[in-house]
RNA sequence: CGGGCUGUGGCGCAGCUUGGUAGCGCGCUUGCUUUGGGAGCAAGAGGCCGUCGGUUCGAAUCCGACCAGCCCGACCA
């Protein structure tokens, strides 16, 4: 391609509203424009791209045996309503009718039409399958953010396998796990796989997919010592145990004006050290009202009490409603002859005694609490969040927590949608049974966003020749002088003949231009041609990641190139 | 949805306090000079000042409502 005949808008300064790396780099040099919040139009430079980090993710997937095919985006509202996920998902599915008043819904993910398809399947002999497609997936997002890391409309490749039982699903979860890992790895991206929850998407086990990045909506909770790593909604940690010293009886006393555990700790650190209280939240779990207790010096993670208690959503109680169901206000609440409530308390409660919670009535205290003798806990589990610093739950290691982007993530789905399509197959006894599913999902523009939020440098984007717009740019030092030019379009031939992807910056652009803009798009290589050198056949050969520039003949840069760029086209 | 900020040529901004002619830098067009790290001079083009309503002789400016965008929190590839 031409410079000169290219649809390459650069901008020397990035738009006031755009702040995360990629947003700022992405416009700049001309790869996407905005159109809304969340929607952007992919401008000619990013859909290189973007056809590229589909092409590796396409490629992949075909090498453990996925079948893309393509359903279609709008959907009957009735495929919805039937998993349930037409009011699951709320506000956040795209809803319209269309002109009979039927009603549709504009995909967000594709279970649904994937477990439809499913129904022609009958035999165990049919399965396994793996089945997958790459296209435009729509979602009302509450606040998409930092250009194309959060959007409302985006490409996904969703993939799906059926199997007949839970060791088909292992099998294919694993060449999933597999293929992830090299698709990331191609893209240049470095990415972890990472225990995680499963949402609303429902299953069980689920591994997202984390770079490491400030930009990241993600925490991340990984071990120094050994491989365990969590997302923050899942991680647990080894918490030291507790001396309750000796078993007393439940008393009660007055605590004026102390209104928040550490309050309480200092004015008596003796008995009510924040370990030794209870900390009681009252939450409304799909509009039920419970009580959720921590210890005092612990913090609740709202993931891990929804996935606990199976509800779809949480919050806070407002101080009046908690007022009205309790009697007192925040900072005097407490579980101790709470009647007729649901009561849910993380583990690191059991078996504690003689600990301090409130009282109900506003400025007192319980204490010589026993957890399981005084409080009615109708469920136990893992609910508060662990903090960088503590130790390993698997080796006792230092916990670590960084920021990530998720740029993808597997799920074993099980039985759930295929149990309510009905998409049964018989086994080879003749009897009926449900097809397992799993479901694998990669956004594609985000992952090109995540690439340069992990790969730039104060000039611009840096990409890896896998996913480069251009492998190579031909700079052009005086296109107007006659031998310059001349050597210059031969070298451009030379390379289109190589099969090399050049950019030809024939502009007519004083060279700072020049350098600056191919910099900024951040082509891998780029090849300096000039009056200075081609009087003596000599081109500059630099490297976008380090800048490094080195003295060529002419004569030797194509086959220079042709190896340099043949070794990095696939990625690692 | 709660909180904060912002809407003025393609991009970055000033003007608004104290109402009266819309301005600067970059970019764009033309000409001349220049040409190895974002050139100089000269002449130009380009703006319903987010929208609607109000106050006023007169509104980018004051008042109100709405809309849009960004950032921080609750959701997800």
């Amino acid at each position: 391609m031409r410079w000169s005949e290219a649809f390459i808008p650069t901008l020397r300064d990035a738009p006031a509203d755009a702040e995360a790396v990629s947003h700022v780099l992405l416009i700049r040099g001309g790869f996407i424009r905005q159109v809304a919040a969340g929607s952007y139009t992919i401008l000619p430079l990013g859909q290189r791209v973007r056809l590229k980090v589909a092409g590796i993710i396409r490629e992949e997937m075909n090498a453990i045996g996925g079948q893309e095919m393509m359903p279609p985006t709008l959907h009957p509202a009735e495929v919805w309503r039937k998993s349930g996920r037409y009011d699951l998902m709320g506000d956040n599915l795209f809803k319209l009718e269309d002109r009979k008043g039927a009603e549709l819904v504009l995909g967000m993910t594709e279970e649904e039409l994937f477990a439809l398809t499913a129904l022609e399947l009958s035999s165990y002999r049919d399965l396994p399958q793996i089945w997958y497609q790459m296209h435009t997936k729509f979602r009302d997002e509450p606040r998409p953010k930092s250009g194309l890391l959060r959007v409302r409309e985006f490409t996904m490749k969703d993939s799906y396998t059926l199997d007949i039982d839970r060791a088909g699903l292992d099998a294919g979860f694993e060449k999933h796990r597999g293929a992830y890992q090299r698709i990331f790895s191609r893209m240049g991206l470095d990415a972890v796989g990472v225990e995680a929850s499963s949402g609303a998407m429902g299953g069980s086990e689920s591994v997202e997919f984390m770079v490491r990045s400030d930009a990241g909506e993600d925490r991340i909770v990984t071990c120094a010592n050994c491989d365990y790593r969590a997302n923050v909604e899942r991680a647990t940690s080894a918490v030291a145990a507790v001396e309750d010293g000796e078993r007393e009886d439940l008393g009660r006393f007055p605590t004026p004006g102390l209104r928040t555990i550490k309050a309480l700790a200092e004015a008596l650190p003796e008995t009510a050290a924040p370990d030794r209280q209870i900390k009681t939240l009252v939450y409304l779990l799909d509009g039920e009202q419970v009580l959720v207790l921590l210890r005092g010096d612990h913090n609740l993670q709202e993931q891990k009490l929804l996935d606990a208690t199976a509800a779809v959503e949480a919050r806070a109680a407002t101080v009046e409603e908690i007022r009205e169901l309790l009697g007192a206000d925040p900072g005097s609440l407490g579980a101790v002859e709470v009647d007729g409530l649901k009561i849910v308390a993380d583990e690191a409660l059991r078996g504690r005694f003689n600990l301090v919670t409130g009282a109900n009535e506003d400025d007192w205290h319980r204490s010589g609490v026993d957890v399981e003798r005084d409080i009615t806990v109708s469920h136990w589990a893992d609910l508060r969040e662990v903090t960088s610093g503590e130790p390993c739950p698997m080796c006792g290691g230092t916990l670590d927590l960084w920021k990530g982007i998720e740029v993808g993530h597997i799920f074993k789905l099980g039985t759930k949608y295929s149990e309510t399509f009905g998409v049964y197959v018989q086994d080879e006894k003749g009897d009926s049974h449900p097809i397992i599913m799993g479901s694998y999902g990669i956004g594609v523009e985000r992952g090109m966003a995540a690439v340069v939020e992990t790969s730039h440098d104060e000039k611009g984007i840096v990409w890896p020749v896998s996913v480069a717009p251009y492998e190579v740019v031909i700079t052009v030092v005086r296109p107007d002088d006659p031998a310059t030019i001349e050597a210059a379009e031969g070298l451009y031939a030379q390379l289109g003949e190589s099969g090399i992807e050049a950019l030809f910056d024939d502009r007519e652009e004083r060279p700072g231009v020049k350098f600056a803009d191919a910099e900024l798009i951040g082509i891998p290589y780029r090849v300096v041609v000039g009056p200075r050198g081609v009087a003596d056949a000599m081109v500059e050969m630099t490297t976008r990641r380090g800048l490094a520039t080195e003295e060529v003949p002419l004569g030797d840069v194509v086959g220079a190139l042709s190896e340099l760029v043949a070794a990095q086209r696939y990625g690692i």
